[in-house]
DNA sequence: AAGTGGTCTAGACCACCGT
DNA sequence: CGGTGGTCTAGACCACTTG
């Protein structure tokens, strides 16, 4: 599923367009961006198209609306944090993670494909997983996985660690044929038991390359998944962040002792 | 913020008619809907408006589109439901609940207001909730609230539990003007303490109505937080289901005894 | 008052799906 | 092939915000 340059109705590329304007920085955060006549004028359309384009956008959260007003860049958003102490007994339970004891059923039919391994990445997402690890983007690696059920795309996973951790295994990654549980092939390739530190659940809108990964339209809920596992000595080693097609995926947290799970679920 | 009736643009007219039609039955789960020219022509409208309503309601997941047959009733989802058995030592912990001891500037300046309490309520999510306490939705009673941070929307809450069990209470809860901590004053007309049985983790699309309650765009992807609490007994006796707006939501659960909340957040 | 986004119409052509 | 949704245009009027 190669990515579409610059095919496909006028509307998208023109979206794609401004996108690649945002991230490169012409258009900066809470700048106000051209007025759709401006960009109708601009890329020889109608202004129902632009209007098309923008809405895509502003689905995604890349930009914001303002009646009236103009249409503006999204600063990263600030979000309320719930924080949870968990009894560290269960600190070994990674949640959600295959490698954790999960009932084969829960994800029969699953497989898990490399996408890419990117050096000294340098998104915003690049620079929030710098921030976790206590490092700089140039010493990362990012590693995307797609993960399938029953051949449909169903969770898009990103990895970051450092790049001298992974060492020569990260050749052996690349590959990007074999299914395999990349989590797990990360960490052996690091080489050392990692546990984990804290987990976070939130829900965002798919971005337009999400999008295209999972087959969705942009503005599609995703349950995100991040967190950090630490090595032994409680250095941070790797970040994680999970995008799961959100009203297909439920994660369950059983807090009582032998009780069936939960009803009513189809 | 009372519910527009008939007002507003005529696209999410349509798109409330037509959606009344889907609750009443009207429009059966897997039935195709009339054409888009044949709505045009019901309705006196333009096609494109009546693409706007359509393309409204399939962003709020109530319908699906499919190119070149028909826009038809969408059954509820098939989830892949990913369970963890989370240690019994941490059974009393309220995942992302204000009475289990969070830190109160976790939640400064939130406040939680009852919006409405219906006796044998019959939506599908009331058949789920039903379902899950092992009773019929005749027997229950559904509290729904909104609670708001600096006064901005923030979650809507829905508590299921047994008429019979909130007695006299009810009609406490029911005076919509006070603010409150709803699960602590459900908690208390039932008058025994609950434990934690499981809770879930997912992300949907805002339908018509939260979308509404939220202020925010239908569509827009929300944090869904839901589960079951027990009496001592073991017997289900509460199902809450919270929808926070996504992207300004985090529920973080941390592993490791000691350390620091997640870095890199502002 | 001027400029912005929000809604609506009329009409056209295309891409996709089933028969 | 016919019907469906998908895209695009041209033009119009409205509601909202700011100066």
């Amino acid at each position: 599923m190669p990515t579409r340059r610059s095919s496909g109705p006028l509307y998208l590329q023109i979206a794609r367009r401004i996108q690649d304007r945002i991230d490169a920085g012409q258009y900066a955060p809470d700048t106000r961006l051209p007025s759709e006549n401006e960009f109708a004028a601009e890329f020889g359309a109608n202004r129902l198209t632009v209007r098309q384009a923008v809405a895509e956008l502003a689905r995604a959260g890349a930009i914001e609306i303002r009646r009236g007003v103009g249409t503006f860049v999204r600063r990263p958003v600030l979000r309320h944090t719930v924080d949870v102490t968990v009894d560290p007994a269960s600190a070994r339970i990674d949640v959600g993670n295959r490698s954790a004891g999960l009932p084969p059923t829960a994800l029969r039919g699953a497989e898990e494909r490399v996408l890419a391994l990117t050096a000294a990445p340098s998104t915003p997402a690049d620079q929030l997983a710098a921030a976790q690890l206590d490092c700089t983007v140039e010493e990362l690696t990012r590693i995307d996985a797609l993960a399938r059920i029953d051949r449909r795309p169903w969770v898009v996973s990103s990895y970051w660690t450092a790049t001298e951790l992974l060492g020569p295994a990260a050749a052996e990654l690349a590959d990007p044929g074999p299914s395999r549980d990349v989590t797990e092939a990360v960490t052996r390739a690091i080489g050392v038991e990692l546990e984990v530190d804290w987990r976070g659940f939130s829900a965002i809108a798919a971005d337009i390359a999400d999008a295209e990964r999972l087959d969705v339209p942009a503005g599609t809920p995703l349950l995100v998944r991040e967190g950090v596992n630490c090595a032994p000595d409680g250095r941070p080693v790797l970040y994680l962040r999970r995008r799961a097609i959100g009203d297909g995926t439920t994660f369950v947290l059983h807090y009582r002792d032998g009780r069936a799970a939960p009803r009513g679920r189809e």
